[in-house]
DNA sequence: AATATTGGAGTAAGCGCTTACCCATCTATG
DNA sequence: CATAGATGGGTAAGCGCTTACTCCAATATT
């Protein structure tokens, strides 16, 4: 059977208060008396209960992360992160997939409040903010990775994703390129307006305009990424370059163009975003706009973990720069737009 | 405040024995009872709590699943489908990323023990047992997924990796291939080797041999890999056809390939293993011995949650079997490989 | 009508730990 | 030498829940 801080006290021949004191390292204990516990704990080969000690009030050490789905590139990469740094703070993180549904999420939140997790770390796109509403009125320290909070008072860490919106166009028409796609996903919907808000911005200044049509949007899986390319790439007149929101669609979009037998990227450009290890993995390499996931992912622990130790009184709003990854996909436009 | 059993028993007029035993349906309770208890409990957005109810002896519904790395596809993938079905059961799961490193493992699984997590899936290709006969001694339940368990009486759910090296082997030697080079990653050396003897064996069958230094291991990244393969590939006498262990492996053989100034898959064949997402975005697409991971995810969650919920005393071993997926990677082979 | 059943609900003892508070020594102080 | 702090450690009351057991009243049984 499982030795409890009975049998400890009982074999040191101390009360349990005692035994509780040296494993908390608070109260005074005498030199002599810890080691003997601590000699004795070992020899028994006992641990607390971290169940016990959440009961008393303390914390349960754990922290809960809710994502669209992890078996995406870019958010099983963050999940990495924020466990490595989680697990050096001494939590362990529970995972959810909400695939981006409100009740999936709110059913999550709720299940995680019963478990009495230490706090939340939101990394679905929702728009909805119920949930989030719910988390703050209830008090549960809360952070929020790459997604926005519009208005609300709650840590969050995200990337400029309007800059990023504004890199990827700006390098796009460096290259020549004036006619442009835009491949949405719908994963993290705030996001992808911020950075199409990026685009038309820089479009507006260059006397540019978006076509409606050259946007498409919903696409989750490679495959549909590549239905939703096709459209844009057998209009009368098609874009020379596309700029899908994440890597995974940048894919989609080549497969398309390859399909079409048109040349990478003499023929189209593709740029991605994220920079995740399908951009990299990718023929041609993928030009994409990089986010600092790792950062993203120690920056919201960190903040996490402070708010549940009390460490810190101010909500913070971080926001990470992208930058511009230049690889192979995207070049100088070759072939004439006008071609009705 | 959170509201307490002790709250929903007074608003209701009835005893917290009577709530619990609303809460979990045991015991003998009235209709009116039960339905005015459930109401008020409602009403005052009572929600049980768990770290409590484990307290009494009861299960904390969590699992912890233990792999090298969830930013791996494979193991991205896996984790999906585990926590899905976790969550269809009602257990939510911890994740904790070992990198495949003993300590990292035996920590992780003391730590989850504190937490009196319910049981727990190994996914980790470690040879050692050490941790693994710890938990059994512990008595608490335990799966395996994806991984050997020589001689051990545990819960398992794999595929067979011996067969699976056939499949490959036959493939390219149906190709014409004879001269075959091999690269091993080390995430899960168990299933390599296993992978390594069903290829031997066709060799051995065909009265061919694999050639040791045409043997690469150690390779954690694409980087790594492309590193590895070039080792191979320019070579005197290098081989027609690359078996990589894994999907991201191939991966770095494709790019040092073509680095080489190679056609794919005319001057070189490659496959993979596992069919990950890596190995439909490849450009080829990436021939490859699928693994069923979405069944080996459910099977092995399955297994554990009946392990318990104590419906089933004996263990058991389930062998999935891998295929065998073309895609445009291999290919017959083109040139002589007499060219000293 | 007397007894046996059974349905419905309450009592109270813990689960393993934390913590506010109390008590006994021991040493430094005037 | 009496006393005020330190110092070291114990007491006991919970934390929110489960469960074995008890008790009572309403039926069913003979």
């Amino acid at each position: 059977m499982k030795p409890t801080i009975y049998h400890v006290a009982e074999q040191a021949g101390v009360s349990i208060a005692t035994v509780s004191k040296v494993i908390n390292n608070t109260g005074r204990i005498g030199r002599e008396t810890r080691e003997n516990v601590l000699a004795i704990m070992k020899e028994l080969g006992y641990e607390p209960s971290v169940v016990a000690s959440a009961l008393t009030g303390k914390h349960t050490n754990t922290i809960g992360l809710l994502v669209p789905d992890v078996a995406n590139p870019y958010f099983s990469e963050l999940a990495r992160r924020i466990e490595d740094r989680g697990h050096e703070k001494g939590f362990s993180v529970v995972i959810c997939n909400t695939d981006n549904g409100i009740e999936k999420e709110a059913e999550y939140v709720k299940w995680l409040h019963r478990k009495q997790v230490d706090g939340i770390i939101l990394g679905t796109g929702i728009q909805d903010n119920r949930t989030l509403h719910e988390l703050l009125k209830q008090e549960t320290p809360t952070a929020l990775v790459a997604r926005d909070s519009p208005s609300l008072q709650v840590d969050t860490v995200r990337i400029d994703d309007y800059l990023g919106g504004r890199l990827a166009t700006e390098h796009l028409l460096e290259l020549g390129h004036t006619n442009l796609g835009f491949m949405l996903g719908g994963l993290n919907s705030s996001s992808e307006e911020e950075r199409l808000r990026g685009v038309r911005s820089v479009m507006t200044t260059n006397n540019l305009s978006v076509c409606e049509k050259d946007i498409v949007t919903d696409a989750y899986t490679i495959e549909e990424a590549k239905q939703q390319a096709m459209k844009i790439l057998t209009q009368a007149q098609p874009p020379t370059a596309i700029f899908a929101m994440n890597d995974l669609l940048a894919n989609g979009v080549m497969k398309a163009a390859r399909e079409l037998g048109l040349r990478l990227p003499q023929d189209i450009s593709v740029i991605g975003f994220d920079n995740t290890l399908l951009a990299s993995i990718s023929e041609p390499p993928l030009t994409t706009i990089a986010q600092p996931i790792a950062d993203l992912g120690t920056q919201v622990t960190d903040l996490l973990v402070q708010e549940i130790l009390g460490e810190k009184t101010v909500k913070q709003r971080i926001v990470l720069l992208p930058s511009l990854v230049v690889r192979e996909s995207t070049t100088t436009i070759a072939r004439t737009p006008v071609q009705k």
